[in-house]
DNA sequence: CGCAAAATACCCTATTCCGGGTATTGCCTC
DNA sequence: GAGGCAATACCCGGAATAGGGTATTTTGCG
């Protein structure tokens, strides 16, 4: 397997909403005889249909696209064609959306576009011959991401709280929270205080600011 | 003038932070008689350095670099050379980051990365021809932005509100902003309060979240 | 200079929030 | 069935907020 990955050309395809995009990384591999584009596609619905047919080693894809997320593709890219390498190209090395591809979904590789000639090409290699490439900033982000959600795991709110929560950021108050919920508004008070205490804010700017940082809403 | 423009090469340059970007472009323009790239750099810093010597009709730019901002580096272009013109090429149609380009920046054109072939060849032709060139998706969040600031016109928050508000932002209490901006709570109290009736809300968190759509903070 | 706007400061009151308790009920699990 | 957890509910008190005034000083602009 290795030896036949080595001998005979990677087949990869691109799909990306920016044309600009596509003809770049297609332009930076050209020079490169190792290497086929079989296909390329602003689509990723229409990369999906025709996946099947074109017996891809490695799959290059934007993780942010218009017509499907990043996630979605993959998964779906992954049910058709299992065997198929993904290397995710990403704008940002935002956490969340890191952290989603790379945990939530099988891909081998992650990525920036800000990526060098040499780097690109290190990655398809890679991923082609079955290991794992990551970009240093992919895998600085990853490291922050566990140690956020190693301080979140003590924090674990319950299913009412996250409730509360959800009500405070459309700017309710205790009584018209208690109102919405048919409960009592010293119980309202009451989950407001534990949601403070365990997510250590103390106001709701505070609590609503660390529930996007953690994804709680 | 006109009749320069028409019969020689329009000369332009690229900058963007991404090469795979610049690299798409140049492929691009690649098959283009009339046009020719004078210079790429991924650096704007770098790109402002050379611009003296270049003779530009066209400046390419990205809006979103790491090293400098969009408008600063348009700005800055512009200094340089007053006659170039400039072509900002984005990823996203945010109305800010539109606005701020097209009011507070003197550009020629805007257009997006998922921009076709034809089109952008059409957007250097015009803008090199000393038209302006935007796209339909950047027009329409034009007129968007427009709408809103009609609406924002009349809350019109003081230089000294705003500040109140960053400083509300970060969680501080009147008590808080009051030690930082060394003056009374009193008169912390009377700009939240005005700040409120201005904007129409009535909480920090709805404040917050108001002065995220409207670009306060 | 003179006006208008902005920034400053205070008065008031009612309401809400925040933080500290305790307690009961029901449900799930070991 | 005992223990743990979630959800419910209440008590208290101090602090802060929201909203209603009025008033003075400072600043910017024509």
């Amino acid at each position: 397997m290795l030896i036949k990955k080595t001998k005979s050309k990677i087949r990869i395809a691109i799909v990306d909403d920016h044309q600009i995009v596509i003809d770049g990384i297609v332009a930076l591999l050209s020079g490169y005889e190792h290497i086929e584009i079989i296909s390329t596609n602003i689509s990723a619905q229409k990369m999906l249909s025709q996946l099947s047919v074109l017996q891809l080693d490695v799959l290059l894809t934007d993780v942010m696209m218009p017509d499907m997320s990043g996630q979605a593709f993959v998964l779906s890219a992954s049910k058709i064609s299992p065997e198929v390498r993904i290397l995710a190209l990403s704008m940002s090395s935002a956490p969340n959306i890191v952290h989603q591809m790379i945990e939530e979904s099988n891909i081998a590789g992650y990525v920036l576009k800000n990526i060098s000639k040499d780097e690109l090409i290190e990655a398809i290699e890679n991923v082609a011959d079955g290991r794992l490439y990551f970009s240093s900033e992919v895998k600085k982000e990853m490291a922050d991401w566990k140690k956020m959600n190693a301080q979140n795991e003590d924090s674990s709110l319950t299913q009412r709280e996250k409730e509360i929560i959800t009500l405070l950021e459309k700017e309710l108050n205790s009584k018209q929270i208690a109102e919405q919920l048919f409960i009592s508004e010293r119980t309202v008070e009451t989950h407001r205080k534990n949601i403070f205490r365990k997510t250590k804010t103390h106001s709701v700017l505070g609590l609503i600011k660390y529930s996007y940082l953690h994804r709680i809403i």
